[in-house]
Order: C-alpha cells, then structure tokens, then sequence
DNA sequence: TGGCCAATACTG
DNA sequence: CAGTAT
DNA sequence: GCCA
C-alpha cells in the first residue's frame, strides 16, 4: 500500500514474465525469470495451479484497500489525501462530493470520475489531435505538433492525450504568449471545458529551459462524448528529442533509459542528455555537460543502444 | 543494506 | 512546506 | 521484493 520499493520490484517481475514467450510449466522455470525469486515465485505459481491468489483478493476486499483504490482515482487526490479520507470515515464518491474538503482541481477529479478513468479509443485521440493541430495553425502557425504517450506507442486506447510542441524552424523562441492565445482559442470553439494547472518552467537551476505546460479537460462536441484530460506542452528546440522520448515513455522504459545512463555517468531527463556526471550516491557533484541530442535517434546512440520505435517502448 | 528515474512547478 | 502531478 |  505505501512501499514504493515492492511495487517497483512487482513491476519488474511482472514485465520479466510478459517478455517470457515460451509457456511456463514448473516453479523451476518461474524461478529462473530474472527479478522472480523465492517469495514472487511462490505467488506465481499459487495463481497459476489456483487460477488466484489467497492473499491477493483477502487483500483486494479489504475495506480500507478497496476505499482507497476507489479514492485513487480522483485527480489530484494522491495517497496521503485518500488516507485522510479514509480516516474521516469517507466511503464513497458521494461521501466525498457531499462531505469532504476538496481543492479545486480534486473538485474537476471527482465531477469526471467516471470520464477520466475511461480509455480513450485511438480514434478519438486522432480527432481530438486533429482539432488541436488546426487551431494551432491559426492562431500559431509553424508549429510541430506530436502526441506522445501511449498513442504514440501505437495502443488500442489511451489514458489521458499528450501532445508536445515546438516550432518547426526552431529558431524561434517560445514565449508565453504562444500557450496563452492557443488556450484562449481552444476554451472558445468549446474544445476545453476546465484549466487544471497551467505553468511555465523556466530556467531555476542549472539548465535554462522554457517548457510551458498545460493541463486541462478538453471534450469533442459530439454527442456522448466523455471528458477527457489533456497536456499539451511547448518545449524549446533544443529539448525536442529528450522530450519526446520522455513523454512517449512507456514509464518502465525511461527508467530503464535513465538507470543506463547513469551507469554511464550520464544522465537524462527530459531537458536532455548530460555526460561527465560525477555522483556521490544519488547526490550529483557535477551536472556534467549536455550533449547535443537533435533526434530520439542520437540519444540511443550515445547509450550504444539500438533505436527502439515508440511501439517497441512498453519496457 | 541502500536504492529502486529525474527534475520541477503548481496548489493550499 | 507537504502533496500531487508530469 | 529483488539486486548489487
């Protein structure tokens, strides 16, 4: 429930056995997948001759885990916030809408429950995308547009739509004044219905970046059309290829990307590349020098790694 | 036994 | 600052 | 919970 390390450890075993193509017949043969040991193995192999696992479903009809799990799906309510409400004695959605303390953004969460934890069918991104990219020529033509993210990686459905931006010429520079009139036009024409956060991450550290980002909730206007949540990012030239490597994901593969890296004494985020790294544990001494990174392409290069196409990206 | 990706901005 | 999000 |  709140251990970060296990559940990193139960995702890896849970990819090492999605990679695993030949059919699982022993406990010898679980045992031998790479972060499968003792303890997994055992569970694994209670789901396979049990077809379910004991402890996993006396688990799941917990009062406090399914409440909790309930409450995880409002954005913006995260687990601290959902252990407050459980412990006020909250519920219910309805608990929360009638009862509870809600910020504003909690407030959008729990009105489009329902919404917002409903895949997006590919088609509608590729309408939704449609839309963005004409307005976008309008108001700010000369920009190149990507959805990133799980369409990007070719998925049947899509949790949320993500789209990154930069100007094609990438010589100019991105300023304020690009988001706010795209915004403005896309809540006119009715396509965005609630702001979430809007912010500007400029230079505070060490590398000067001018990514501008925005959350909100954005709808089609056909009938029946549910709420869905949209992040539409402008990122400087210079951060194109990082970007999009770090929003197109998938999560296990920029983490895979970034451990690399830094066995490589580089280091990677979403601004760019950096080599000459000096780390003392996890503390950096010396941010290193940023590489220059024109194409998704060049940053698997430098990792002396084969390029992997979005699709190829789920780990 | 410590780390498990990284870096940063918003809200209240 | 703590919490949440990307 | 697994790994270095």
């Amino acid at each position: 429930t709140n251990d970060k390390g296990r559940s990193i450890a139960y995702q890896k075993a849970i990819e090492a056995l999605k990679r695993c193509t030949h059919p699982i017949r022993s406990y010898e043969e679980i045992k031998a997948l790479p972060y499968v040991k003792q303890s997994l193995a055992d569970k694994i192999w209670e789901i396979i001759r049990t077809n379910g696992l004991v402890k996993l479903s006396a688990f799941q009809s917990r009062d406090d885990v399914s409440t909790l799990a309930l409450f995880a799906g409002v954005w913006g309510a995260g687990t601290e916030t959902t252990k407050q409400w459980f412990a006020q004695g909250f519920r219910t959605l309805e608990d929360l809408r009638t009862r509870a303390r809600l910020t504003r953004t909690q407030q959008i969460g729990l009105k489009y429950y329902q919404d917002f934890n409903t895949r997006i069918p590919r088609d509608e991104v590729t309408r939704i995308e449609t839309i963005v990219k004409q307005t976008a020529d309008e108001v700010a033509p000369g920009l190149m547009i990507e959805t990133c993210g799980s369409y990007r990686r070719l998925k049947p459905s899509c949790g949320d739509i993500d789209m990154l931006m930069t100007f094609k010429d990438g010589k100019r520079h991105i300023h304020e004044s690009i988001l706010a009139p795209l915004i403005e036009k896309l809540r006119d024409i009715g396509f965005l219905i609630h702001d979430l956060i809007n912010h500007s991450e400029t230079s505070s550290t060490s590398h000067v970046s001018e990514q501008l980002t925005y959350f909100g909730v954005c709808r089609l206007s056909e009938p029946g059309s549910l709420h869905r949540r949209i992040d539409l990012i402008f990122v400087p030239a210079n951060e194109w290829a990082c970007s999009l490597l770090y929003f197109t994901g998938s999560d296990m593969f920029n983490r895979s990307m970034r451990r690399l890296a830094r066995r490589l004494n580089m280091s990677l985020s979403q601004h760019g590349l950096y080599h000459g790294v000096v780390r003392k544990g996890v503390e950096k001494i010396n941010t290193g020098q940023a590489l220059n990174t024109p194409t998704e392409e060049s940053v698997f290069l430098y990792l002396n790694l084969s390029y992997r196409p979005p699709e190829d990206r789920d780990h």
